[in-house]
DNA sequence: ATCATTATGTAACGTCCATTACGTATCTGG
DNA sequence: CCAGATACGTAATGGACGTTACATAATGAT
C-alpha cells in the first residue's frame, strides 16, 4: 500500500548509469542524475539510497547486463575462443554508445578522493571476478588439451583483461571500432599454440 | 624587485603533480594542495594560475620529468627493442611509487564533469603525441629493416600503447611488478617477424 | 629613507555539492 | 470514506568547493 512510484525504477536506474558510465562517480552531480532520469532527488534518495548506494546498483546492472561478456564468453568451446570473444565484447560495448565511450568498470571510478574510494574498490572487485571466471576458464583448457599445459592460466587471463583495458582507455579517447579491432587481433596473435 | 618567493616552484609543482597523480584532476582539491605543498591557496595561483593551468603545468612536469620513455626508447636500436623498453618502462614508472600507482596520463581524468574537459582533452594529446612518435619510429625500421615491411606501423604503435593503457589500469588497481612484467612479456609475443 | 613591486597568510566570497525536512498527493485496507 | 502508508515536489540544510580581497611583509632601486 501506499502511494504507487511514479516512474520505473529500472529505468532510471538505466539512466543514471549512463551518466556514471560517461563521467564517472566524481565527475557525476544530483543535477546530472535528475536531468537524465527525469526524477527528482529525494525520489532519487528514496528508491536507491544515497550517491554511493545508487553507484552500487548502477554497477549491479552494468554487470548483468552489459559487462557479462566475460561470463558469457567461457561457455564457448576452446580457451583461443573465448579470449577472441572476450576482446570483440569489449570492443561491441566500449564504442556501442558515443555518449558513454569505453568500460564503466573503469571510466566509474579510476582515481579520485577519499569519497570514491568504495566506488573505485568495488570496480576493482567486479574485474578481478571477471579475471578470475576467465583464469579457471583457462585452467579447464589445460585440461580439455586446447590450451597448453605449460601455459599460465593467471597470466593469460590477466593479459587478456588487460587488453580489454587498454582498449577502454583508447575507446574513450575516441578510438574507432576498426582501430580497436586491429589492435585485438594482433594481441589475439600472441596466444599460445595448443 | 618585489618580495621573493619564500618557496621553490619545482618543488611544488612536483607535490602538486602527486596529488594529481593520485587522485586525479576532478578528485583533488585545494586543501590537497595546500597540505601536499604547504603553500597557501593564494601563492599557488599567483604561481601557477587556477586549477587547470596547474594540472597542465602539472602534465609538463611529468611529460618532461616521468612519462619521457617513450620518447627515450625510439633512440633503441630496433623497433622490437624499442616495444619492449616502451613497456618496461611504463612497468617501471607505473609501480615506482606506491602512493600514486598507474600512469598520470590516464589516472589524471579519463572521465569526468565538463570542469574536467580541458585535462582529459590535453592528456589524450599528450598519449596521442606518444603514439605518433612510436608509430614514425616504427615505420623508420620497416625502411631499416628491422620490421617487416607489410607491418602497420600505425597499428604497431596503437597496440604497445593500449598495452602500457592497461598495464596502467590494471597497475592502479595494485598488479605488481612481476605480475605486470609477465603480461607484458606476452604482448610482445606478439611481435612481428622482422 | 622612501617608493614601487611582488609575495605573504587570513579570511572571506559566491556557487555548487550531497542530503533531507516538510507539507501535499495518491494509493490500499477496513 | 476514513486511516495508515508511501511517494511526491519544493525548498531548504550545512559543508566543501574553487577563487579572490585585503592588509601586511619583504625585497631592489633611487
Amino acid at each position: 500500500m501506499g502511494r504507487p512510484r511514479s516512474f520505473e525504477v529500472e529505468e532510471a536506474l538505466e539512466a543514471a548509469l549512463g551518466v556514471f558510465w560517461r563521467k564517472g562517480f566524481e565527475g557525476t552531480s544530483y543535477a546530472d542524475l535528475v536531468a537524465a532520469t527525469g526524477v527528482e532527488r529525494p525520489a532519487l534518495y528514496s528508491a536507491f539510497g544515497n550517491k554511493e548506494a545508487l553507484f552500487l546498483k548502477a554497477l549491479d546492472r552494468y554487470a548483468s547486463h552489459y559487462g557479462n561478456y566475460v561470463w558469457e564468453a567461457v561457455a564457448l568451446e576452446t580457451a583461443l575462443a573465448v579470449a577472441t570473444r572476450v576482446l570483440e565484447g569489449a570492443i561491441e560495448l566500449n564504442t556501442r554508445f558515443a555518449d558513454r565511450a569505453g568500460c564503466f568498470g573503469i571510466n566509474g571510478a579510476l582515481a579520485g578522493s577519499d569519497d570514491s574510494e568504495a566506488s573505485r574498490q568495488a570496480l576493482i572487485k567486479w574485474r578481478a571476478d571477471g579475471e578470475a571466471v576467465l583464469r579457471d576458464r583457462f585452467e579447464r583448457a589445460k585440461t580439455e588439451g586446447d590450451l597448453a599445459a605449460n601455459a599460465d592460466s593467471a597470466v593469460l587471463a590477466a593479459y587478456i583483461l588487460t587488453i580489454a583495458h587498454g582498449l577502454a582507455v583508447q575507446a574513450k579517447a575516441g578510438f574507432s571500432r576498426e582501430k580497436l579491432t586491429a589492435i585485438a587481433r594482433l594481441a589475439l596473435s600472441a596466444w599460445p599454440q595448443a
